[in-house]
DNA sequence: GTCTATAATCAGATAGAC
DNA sequence: GTCTATCTGATTATAGAC
């Protein structure tokens, strides 16, 4: 048996299962964070549902915060994967104009809240406000997807399918805000309509307003 | 002095202090649900912000989220009020359409976000979900709004001026989630627009969609 | 009914053995 | 690094004097 080569490569090894446990946790977060937000969500549970013990977590993550951000850069590195594929090759049929690759995106965000994968967002003073914006991994993901977004919809606005009198930042804002919209949950719950149907329906009143056309 | 006639005097007085405490409680409940949101709201700070002791609070609601149910039946009815405005007499010339009233009573619930005095509904799985539901005033208060709701977007879909194709409860439930929509925080945290403006553009991007028309 | 003081609980975080 | 057991602080709720 060698005595230099394995080395390396139990260090690699360790690093993938270090990694791998890191992921499965993210993920765990990531569905307790849909499923309840994050005040609701504790750290017991989050162990429990990975399958280790509490204090194993703290080994990885300092802090419940650092836990959910984590998992909220995740997400948002999700987002920008799903977004480059929109802007590459073969997507620009599916998806040719600015505002259907809009389009495309909310949809997917969309179906990534009504099937439990969507973190909220903490809508009020939540303590995870300040880690988030003091995150920077998760704030430049943010700016790089906004400052895409931005150019999307000031584009869908010069192409006169967005409506131009609306500041563009609002457009940003109202989009980010469809991704956390209790209505699907309600929608969901009257167990009246398909999740297809649903989509169609948030998919139309974000875009084409709730007036007739 | 008479002895028996002061006796309903000052019966009716100290039900009169009563009530009169009892709304001040509501009130400062109302302003912190608002502003903070039922997990991150202690009783604590709704004492200090009433001015009196956190025992004498339990004597008038049995536990925190009688506390924010109570607050919550009375934001309701502040809305069944102005409701009632709408349908009778004065306002008619304001608001003669279906679709009219639908738009008044959009802004002014924005208007009441803005200054924070909306009380934040819960949006995941919080304890005081299951006791709204279980409340019967809190309930009652809701059906009856919803009722009045309900047959105001009929109408307004039979008129022509809202889309047809939408089903009325979703429609519903889109008004309801703009009252408490973040787009409002994130565009007053922007400052660069006044409370006007904003709502301006968040009746636009509810009502007339994203899209240019 | 209001207060001070305290009980009871729960959740985030840590100590220390292995 | 993972575990069990524990600490610490915050928060809901109550006891008991006045």
């Amino acid at each position: 048996m060698p005595l230099n080569a394995p080395e390396p490569v139990k260090k690699s090894f360790k690093l993938q299962m270090l990694q791998a446990r890191e992921v499965a946790i993210t993920r765990a977060v990531n569905r307790l964070l849909a499923e309840k937000g994050f005040d609701a969500m504790t750290v017991d549970e989050v162990a429990a549902e990975v399958g280790i013990a509490k204090a194993s977590l703290y080994k990885h993550f300092s802090s419940k915060e650092a836990l959910a951000c984590a998992a909220m850069v995740q997400a948002m590195q999700r987002a920008q994967e799903f977004i480059c594929g929109l802007e590459s090759g073969d997507a620009q049929l599916l998806a040719s104009t600015a505002l259907a690759k809009l389009q495309a995106l909310t949809r997917w965000t969309l179906g990534l809240k009504l099937s439990g994968q969507m973190p909220s967002l903490p809508s009020q003073n939540s303590s995870l406000r300040a880690s988030l914006m003091a995150s920077r991994p998760y704030m430049d993901a943010l700016m790089q997807v906004s400052e895409i977004l931005g150019t999307w919809v000031v584009k869908a606005q010069a192409e006169g399918q967005v409506n131009p009198n609306l500041p563009p930042v609002a457009v940003l804002y109202t989009l980010y805000a469809r991704a956390c919209d209790p209505v699907l949950e309600f929608l969901k719950m009257s167990q009246l309509h398909t999740d297809e149907e649903i989509m169609d329906i948030v998919m139309a009143t974000c875009f084409e307003g709730l007036n007739a056309r």
